[in-house]
DNA sequence: TAAAAATACTCCATAGGTATTTTAT
DNA sequence: ATAAAATACCTATGGAGTATTTTTA
């Protein structure tokens, strides 16, 4: 079975005929009668009652609409958290930051953060800033909030210098 | 996206390769790449990162791997149930029965049946000779158990008799 | 250099199209 | 008579095969 099969047939019996899907997938109406067919010869069961030109679904039928319902919604969530992850609108977000220092805007910060990317959890990490440092070449965190004074700008990192 | 998109993919990543993927898949290694290659081109995602001849899966590889089998999960699932369901393993079964008459057996034979039957739902109701024919004829019961002497033997039943 | 993946190409299986027949309103 | 599904047949896309190249351990 490929996801052209419950696709189709899920139209199918949305459509309350083949002849409405066909015009719904924009996809011929043979192609849909063929492709019923060979799904119901795959898995050997039939799927819909045929006295001639009505289409009704068996108790079978009725089974494998909802069961391919969620193949489908199943295989759509699959590609759409992917790409809300490879967004960065889903995932984690570890974040260093120096107590003192960072209260006055954190707060705000993550706040602003967590309202944009609610697919993102986001792990706060209180340190000191040569920890952070350590943390930060060790990928356990992915970002840290530090004072200018400690850090010696290091090449290797994107630093951005705010001042209050 | 087809199922074959997230077959391969679990191959790949299973075997950690495309070559050995190639060999459990009894699909050409071409075939495979190519298909991969479609896969990411198509959910514009990287699910690999290809250092030449090393593949290594990216975070989203790593989300979309769980969500992929989920998806072929699924998709088994729907159809093993319907084939369970046309066997008769799954679903419901709604008998009548008369009750002291029937007491004697009924236990027995729904214990040995739900052994045999786990899938199947049974849903007893106690109705008289009468109702149960009644409630076949509309459909409500799918068999029932009754009184010889009460049914006069129509045609349109299997009826069987049974001395005690 | 030996393996594994990618690339190039070729082929054919089959998804999908058009035309037609069947069948039940 | 009409509309819908099935059937027959044809076409062409693309999935999969073979051969080869590239790449890095």
């Amino acid at each position: 079975m490929e996801l052209r099969h419950p696709r189709y047939f899920i139209a199918v019996v949305e459509a309350k005929g083949v002849r409405e899907a066909s015009r719904r997938l924009h996809v011929a109406q043979p192609a849909i009668s063929q492709t019923l067919a060979n799904l119901e010869d795959e898995i050997s069961v039939a799927l819909f009652s045929r006295t001639g030109r009505s289409l009704k679904l068996t108790a079978e039928g009725e089974l494998f609409y909802t069961e391919a319902r969620r193949t489908i919604a199943q295989s759509e969530f699959a590609v759409e958290s992917v790409q809300r992850a490879s967004r960065g609108e889903l995932g984690k977000l570890s974040l260093g930051f120096c107590g003192a220092a960072t209260y006055a805007f954190m707060p705000e910060v993550v706040r602003r953060y967590k309202a944009k990317f609610p697919g993102v959890k986001i792990d706060l990490r209180e340190l000191t800033p040569v920890q952070q440092e350590a943390k930060f070449a060790a990928g356990t965190i992915d970002a840290g909030f530090t004072r200018a004074t400690s850090a010696k700008v290091d090449a290797s990192l994107d630093a951005r210098l705010t001042s209050r």
